[in-house]
DNA sequence: CGGTACATTGAAGGGGCTCAATCCACGTGG
DNA sequence: CCACGTGGATTGAGCCCCTTCAATGTACCG
């Protein structure tokens, strides 16, 4: 169920290969000049403290981020003080898109640990598309994966209970944090508040504490300290109708390869 | 609230400028070959009946649509039957984005009327940025726009009331539909079942009924016949929250215009 | 030591679901 | 011309999941 495809065997490096080359890299194989220009977005970098809003909502940006460590949370807030998660960013993940790209920021940006950005401006990443065509073209297939993981993410809070949504929570970062190295066969650090993952399950407080209890008492995982450790993988997956394919879109098709080069 | 801004004014035209290139045009100045190209995109056309599911949810394709004419859902149904909508399309949509980026499709597509499509391999699709790097800029631009709306459509689910989610939609669906010329300045023909807006809303049948009756009876809207008529656009707007500017990102920056000629 | 942030637990209430009956418009075939 | 079937809208009754509001516990930290 959880695999690691991502992470192929690669001779110990001298210069660490970024989890956004690294994911761009398997929609499309890369020339060395494109890797190098997206290494070369990497610098320089800039550090936030935790709990550090990154993009205000209604603010004006010309710029998005590459998260290159830590967690951020991207979040709507109601005039009435309610607020949705819409995303939780990890190491890899394009900051500030879609919000930045309106006149005036959609969402807000929180950085849920420490963090670790660099900018990319917009002439940069829309030059990116002139320059280096097949970037462009893996830039748009990954966006697919976003999509598709909103698409996943609704069907949450549409149709599945509070006890299926967190199961199908944990399940999804159990993936998504084993493709960039960051989580082990079965567990993960998991630096998100109860109050924080009920406002990415649309749920309350008190009743994501419940669920996390009763999670525990059926054996199916453990939440304790900010470490997630899941114990029935299998009861896990069938409760929350879980499946993973969605996180990895298929290669870009052959027939393209030859196209393009 | 309710604005035309894509609508230009046009001296009559021969050639009718579709949907699709009108919104990636409003991001992107466009040349002549551009617009040629992407107008060559609309041919062949292909017809399907009402209730057709055009894209099956575990099937293989290498090719997505562009609608032409009429409306369909994109959906996913779970195992114990329940099912929910993730999206409406409307003509000059992206049929099968990101539905089919996958090994197997992750969605299902149906056809909501009878509609109009033609279809676009993905060697075409990606061809596209290495031929056409500024339509791919503004694919990518408008893909920002799909994603922003799923996450409006997140919060509808996750926070908002089922009588601020049901106003929600409708103005949505407004604007949408303004934008391509498929609505009145304050009605419009929407051939969903009751059935299917629950679906789309994550609330059941039943309720929807009721939610409907108490617009009406409140004076603020009315669904009648597939005909939706917004009575107090005001009153509407402020119950749901809804700010339309996450329908309409901002152009390309400028810088980026110097950059790309 | 007091303050802050967060987890935990309980009690009561409500919003929306389920299940089911009824109604209605429409098309179809006898 | 009417009987019938079908898809969809409408309405009601009971219930349950989850919320709200609070109180309490607990670790950490200045």
């Amino acid at each position: 169920m959880v695999q690691d495809a991502s992470r192929h065997a690669r001779p110990v490096d001298p210069a660490p290969i970024h989890p956004l080359v690294e994911r761009l890299g398997s929609y499309v194989p890369l020339t060395g000049d494109e890797m190098d220009f997206l290494q070369s977005l990497h610098e320089p970098r800039r550090k936030f403290p935790r709990n550090r809003e990154i993009i205000v909502a209604g603010h004006r940006y010309d710029h998005v981020f590459i998260l290159h460590a830590g967690f951020v949370s991207r979040y709507k807030v109601l005039p009435d003080g309610k607020r949705q998660v819409l995303n939780v960013g990890l190491p890899g993940d394009l900051i500030g898109f879609p919000a930045c790209m309106f006149e005036t920021a959609m969402n807000s940006v929180s950085s849920l640990t420490e963090i670790e950005v660099s900018a990319v401006p917009f002439t940069t990443l829309f030059g990116l598309f002139t320059r280096f065509p097949r970037i462009g073209a893996a830039l748009f297939w990954s966006t697919a994966c976003e999509v598709a993981m909103q698409g996943e993410h609704l069907v949450d809070l549409g149709r599945r209970s509070a006890y299926e949504r967190l199961a199908h929570l944990l399940l999804e970062l159990l993936v998504r944090l084993n493709a960039v190295g960051l989580a082990g066969e079965l567990s993960y650090r998991l630096p998100l508040t109860q109050e924080l993952m009920a406002d990415v399950l649309g749920l309350s407080g008190p009743h994501i504490n419940r669920m996390i209890r009763c999670l525990r008492e059926e054996g199916l995982a453990t939440i304790e300290d900010q470490r997630v450790v899941i114990h029935d993988l299998a009861s896990l997956s069938s409760l929350a109708a879980f499946e993973e394919s969605y996180l990895r879109p298929r290669k870009i098709p052959d027939a393209y390869q030859r196209v393009a080069n």
